[in-house]
DNA sequence: CCTAGAATGCCAAGAAGTTTGCAATTGAGG
DNA sequence: CCTCAATTGCAAACTTCTTGGCATTCTAGG
């Protein structure tokens, strides 16, 4: 969610630009239209999938009709190591954003490169240990945060990636969404944030006046207290 | 975190005795006393760190003193990914629980195996996969799922881990420690339970009279129902 | 320029979880 | 067998988040 955008790298920021080449080789390019529904939870399809160009919504729809999002991935992101590594279903519905091509890896297709290329899987490890970290981080931010700075750190994570604007284009609607919680809530935790002076809350749109202001709040309210012991924090 | 004991197999299950040997050979046992500090959250201290014998418990101070437990490793469980393959700090501090060795194995000494023993990327990709895997699936739970359904989870997890007996030997504040809320929650959750005959808290200890029937009802109730209307989610 | 749909702001009632505190029960060690 | 610390059960006051509804503000498209 939300934070698996964190500062993971993508797969293809990673990769040689040969070893790009070989895996869009090696794949079938599948073209999806808006909204087509790309794989669903619990499918079992071996196979890495690379974003090509557009974009790919991952989420869950929960038993009362809601939908969590989880991540967005665009051109260059790669994903479904799961079903090629340790033959697991999908765990998320993964639906296309406007026209989409993905390249379709098939399992045979990838080991047949594995084994060509020997520094494919240390990339592909660090990949997979880099998202791994950032799910790690979020699950205790999820247990430990505040909604507030839980909101901020997204915000800020969002300038980020988006370029760094000082802006960030999304309604509250989509922001509850990706903090998996209600817009009456997102809505409070933003005007919280708006009477700090860190963001300015527009209509469709985020402001961020100092990111560099909200990035500092958002690492002090973030970090974890010192241990009990100051002495046992020994490396 | 509780949930990370899922299904996911340990390192050491997936290595080969030849592999296991290597990296033992590999590595530096190192020695902690009950309750001693392993390595702190934030820590950078790349390397490879095998469980041999006692158990590993990791874990977040929060800002209020509390503590949330994230997973208990045992014997042949590896933990230390983040710090070799992506030069990531350390998520959370690493205590053991009673005398435990853990062998050490540098970057340098695991480049050198790995350089020689191909196979051992991709268990090393497989184990990292189903860890992800597992994560993921834990952070939809903790958004999607009731209480009573997520501390259901938990229970039949560990009657499977811990042998699979009848029975799971934990008190209520351990019970509301891995599952991240108060032990007041914990109880109220226990007692649902036990309302529907699933489970028996007893003193020190929680009774599963049918795990089968446990397991059905926590699939039951933690399964996602059918995708909502495409046409509802757009951006 | 105008309007309809989108987005935001706000309120009230209620569900869920937390903290604090205390009483009752259990069982392990002397 | 008895005591005492650990554990459980429970209640009250409070916080946070949700749901549902409604009024207001914005803006894209005609």
């Amino acid at each position: 969610m939300s934070d698996l955008l964190e500062i993971t790298p993508a797969l293809g920021d990673l990769l040689t630009p040969r070893l790009a080449a070989r895996l869009r080789e090696g794949g079938v390019p599948v073209r999806y239209a808006d909204q087509a529904l790309i794989h669903a939870r619990g499918d079992i399809k071996p196979g890495l999938s690379m974003v090509r160009s557009g974009s790919v919504r991952f989420g869950n729809a929960g038993n009362d009709g809601s939908y969590l999002v989880v991540t967005v991935m665009g051109p260059g992101e790669c994903f479904g190591e799961f079903s090629l590594f340790a033959d697991l279903p999908r765990t998320h519905d993964a639906v296309a954003i406007g026209e989409t091509v993905v390249d379709q890896i098939s399992r045979a297709a990838f080991d047949a490169i594995l084994a060509e290329e020997p520094e494919l899987s240390r990339i592909m490890l660090t990949a997979v240990t880099g998202r791994l970290h950032a799910a790690m981080e979020l699950i205790d931010d999820m247990r430990r945060l505040p909604l507030p700075v839980r909101t901020a750190k997204l915000i800020w994570q969002m300038t980020q990636t988006r370029g760094g604007a000082g802006a960030v284009r999304l309604t509250q609607s989509d922001l509850a969404f990706a903090l998996g919680v209600s817009r009456v809530s997102a809505g409070k935790a933003l005007s919280q944030l708006r009477q700090l002076g860190l963001v300015e809350p527009g209509y469709g749109q985020i402001e961020v006046p100092d990111p560099a202001r909200l990035a500092r709040w958002v690492r002090s309210h973030a970090e974890l207290a010192p241990l009990p012991d100051a002495a046992s924090r020994r490396q």
